[in-house]
DNA sequence: TCTGGGGTCCTAGGACCC
DNA sequence: TCTGGGGTCCTAGGACCC
């Protein structure tokens, strides 16, 4: 079980309540105060300085049930702000990449370092080195685990913000009794298990990780099928998962969110999914993608003692495209198909899939080579722009200007790093 | 009053085909 | 009366992740 542990040493560092320190650079006032973010539409608590934590505030608790404990506490509050988070990311993936030339971006705070070629006695110390210049770099404090496969590094890292001498680094190739800490963590705290494999495990009598990656094959593979048998090879260091260095492109892409306040207008909504359609769109051409499938849905609020309606509608496109006007075009056809007036909508959505490499895509039958070259061009110059002036630079006129249905976010930050009217500014007393 | 958004993969079962 | 066997494709649903 041991012996293929150090031949390989992968670094999971994960950034420590990635927003409430996204939202601490620059208000080093908050350190230390008890801070919380909400999700899209302030809807529900999605990240927790640790003194929130410590007050009692659980992850993805609706926004309005807390609030005794926000104004008892004083909990500061702010709503998502993707533009920092995003550019923060950024940096620290920058910064990390100058630690491994084998990296994973694994998620907006997270990424696997292959630092196999550090030796065994000197992970620590490199580790805390990979801590110390994420700090002075970006501000953004991170732990670092390290295990010989992914789902160690990642146990590994649960253990260097859980484990008493909590310095935010966790070796477990390099530890004396790793039974002892797989004995220590709940099957609930393994990467790859969730809840519903958590209760079927508990009831079978296995409550940590050592008793789990002790069970027979056969009865993993029947009950959790591959997924959870390549979970507990992992747990044994066989790696089962390969670092995924480029990330492969989307399979499908979907842009969706809930309104700020009930929509029931035939044109409000049109904008709203012209908008959605355009967001997609543009992921698509980032990825060097087109999609040869459309679907819009419309949805009133599940949570609203009203009348329900919801409908999705989907429609193959004559060939794959990227064309925002075109899957604009077919997305509103689409809408006004399943659009009933009388209803107050809550949350529309767009989706794009059987998505194929862009050079798949086909001039259709009855369209000019020269105009869809014009359309790429088009799309082309918008993207530069968007991307150097931010996005929403240019937009399509039918987004609307006024868009009374965009999500609530009543406790949104600067865009401090991203936005010239919104860049911090330095007083000198 | 107020309840997020965006992904992945696997499996079972049905339709259909030869 | 006997009532095959093997394959593909699609879909819905379930599990997981951040």
């Amino acid at each position: 079980m041991s012996s293929t542990r150090s031949d390989r040493a992968i670094a999971l560092v994960d950034c420590n309540n990635f927003y409430v320190s996204c939202e601490r650079v620059f208000r080093p006032d908050l350190r230390h105060k008890p801070v919380i973010v909400l999700s899209n539409n302030d809807g529900n608590v999605v990240a927790r300085s640790n003194e929130a934590k410590k007050l009692g505030i659980k992850f993805g608790t609706p926004f309005h049930e807390c609030r005794d404990l926000i104004a008892q506490y004083q909990i500061h509050v702010f709503s998502s702000n993707y533009a920092l988070y995003g550019d923060l990311s950024h940096r620290v993936m920058e910064t990390l990449s100058m630690f491994s030339p084998h990296m994973e971006i694994y998620s907006i705070d997270e990424a696997f370092l292959d630092i196999s070629f550090v030796p065994a006695s000197e992970r620590f110390a490199y580790a805390q080195r990979i801590q110390q210049t994420v700090a002075q770099w970006t501000e953004i404090p991170v732990s670092v685990g390290i295990g010989s496969t992914k789902t160690l590094a990642k146990l590994a890292n649960h253990w260097a913000k859980h484990s008493d001498n909590a310095c935010g680094i966790f070796d477990l190739t390099n530890c004396g009794n790793c039974d002892e800490i797989l004995k220590n963590t709940p099957v609930e705290e393994i990467w790859g298990i969730g809840h519903r494999y958590a209760e079927l495990l508990k009831k079978h009598g296995v409550y940590n990780a050592l008793a789990f990656c002790k069970l027979p094959d056969f009865w993993i593979r029947t009950h959790m099928t591959i997924m959870g048998l390549r979970t507990a090879w992992e747990l044994r260091g066989i790696a089962c998962l390969a670092l995924e260095e480029v990330a492969p492109p989307r399979k499908g892409i979907v842009s969706s969110r809930s309104f700020g306040i009930p929509v029931e207008s035939f044109e409000a909504l049109r904008e709203a999914i012209v908008s959605y359609t355009a967001r997609a769109a543009a992921k698509l051409r980032r990825q060097r993608s087109a999609a040869s499938f459309l679907g819009v849905f419309v949805a009133t609020n599940p949570f609203a003692r009203e009348p329900q309606y919801s409908n999705f509608i989907s429609y193959r496109l004559p060939h794959p495209t990227a064309s925002s006007f075109v899957l604009i075009r077919y997305a509103t056809e689409c809408f006004a198909q399943i659009y009933r007036k009388g209803f107050r909508y809550k949350k529309a959505g767009v989706m794009l899939s059987e998505i194929v490499d862009e050079s798949a895509t086909t001039c259709g039958l009855f369209e000019s080579p020269r105009e869809v070259l014009r359309h790429q061009r088009v799309f082309t110059t918008i993207d530069e722009i968007n991307k150097r002036f931010g996005r929403q630079t240019i937009f399509y006129a039918a987004e609307g200007i006024e868009q009374p249905w965009q999500m609530q976010r009543k406790f949104l930050s600067p865009r401090y790093t991203t936005c010239w009217k919104e860049i911090p500014v330095v007083h000198a007393n």
